[in-house]
DNA sequence: CACTATTATTTCAACCTTGAAATATTTAGA
DNA sequence: TCTAAATATTTCAAGGTTGAAATAATAGTG
């Protein structure tokens, strides 16, 4: 007879510290790739991972979003995109236009410079993380993936 | 005789594609933990995860660090962790000590408060964690660690 | 129509973050 | 010793981020 009551789930105490390691380890992981883009995005092009993020949903939405799609989508604050999109304003890569029937609202869109100018950050982007990953076996990949798939589909399938 | 002359290595388009998504569903997972645990410290604590780290990392020094230490520790930028510490400073949970013999450097080290207050928070944090992967199969737990230390091990074998 | 609730966006204060410049001090060398 | 280089930290400007409050316009209800 063992001193711990709970023999039938004796490993719930170690499982809990496991779990705190993979998530540590998965910040960790993030966190370094994000430094080497933030880095790679500042030194070739003066941009920013925030602004290449903003972009990119813009890109994926040839016809425009309006302000509260495009913080749904990059699942930011309001406030928050308003500011890089002024900025992104100020360089003429994205244009505001009323909707028209409501007021309130505006649709934000790439202009050809801020398109042209994405193609060739993305070009770069995927070079980038292709040369972060190229170590890693193709099918350790698939299945990190797919595992990592399971955690964010778990509480947000979205 | 096919059109490509890549036939020996013809996934290569592919595996960029699926190191891309792999990276994108890095991101993703660990900003949706972020999020959950940033909420979680503001809603019950009124903290932060930058505070928490820079707790977590001087209460696995007792004797305390420098500046310089605790900015390398935590990988950010000198400057950040100056106004973090002045915070936390502020508030009591740390304190700032002269070097004995270098009058350029300071020791900053939890005060009795702070270890109190950490040892809290660090309790909390951990549940929420085990909580937030606690439908990760304690397989895949393991396996996701192992694999996602590779890719930091092979960039950075701190 | 008037009134209220809802929706879309911006503004704001506080904090986080970086990279570079400024300060202060120590170390090493001529 | 004097001085130049190196080191430790802070300061600073610019940008990113949040959550809450403020603005403005629309929609629904009586």
């Amino acid at each position: 007879m063992s001193a711990n009551a709970n023999d039938l789930k004796p490993n719930t105490q170690a499982e809990s510290k496991a779990r705190l390691r993979l998530w540590l380890q998965i910040l960790k992981t993030s966190k370094q790739i994000e430094a080497q883009l933030r880095e790679s995005l500042r030194a070739e092009f003066q941009s920013t991972l925030p602004r290449f993020d903003v972009l990119a949903a813009l890109h994926r939405h040839p016809d425009g979003l309006k302000m509260s799609e495009l913080s749904g989508v990059l699942r930011v604050s309001n406030g928050n995109v308003t500011g890089i999109i002024d900025r992104l304003v100020g360089d003429a890569l994205v244009e505001r236009i009323p909707v028209p029937g409501d007021r309130r609202a505006m649709c934000v869109r790439l202009t050809d410079g801020g398109i042209e100018h994405f193609e060739t950050l993305a070009a770069a982007h995927e070079t980038w993380v292709d040369d972060i990953l190229s170590a890693v076996p193709p099918g350790d990949i698939e299945a990190l993936q797919h595992s990592l798939q399971k955690i964010t589909d778990r509480s947000d399938p979205s």
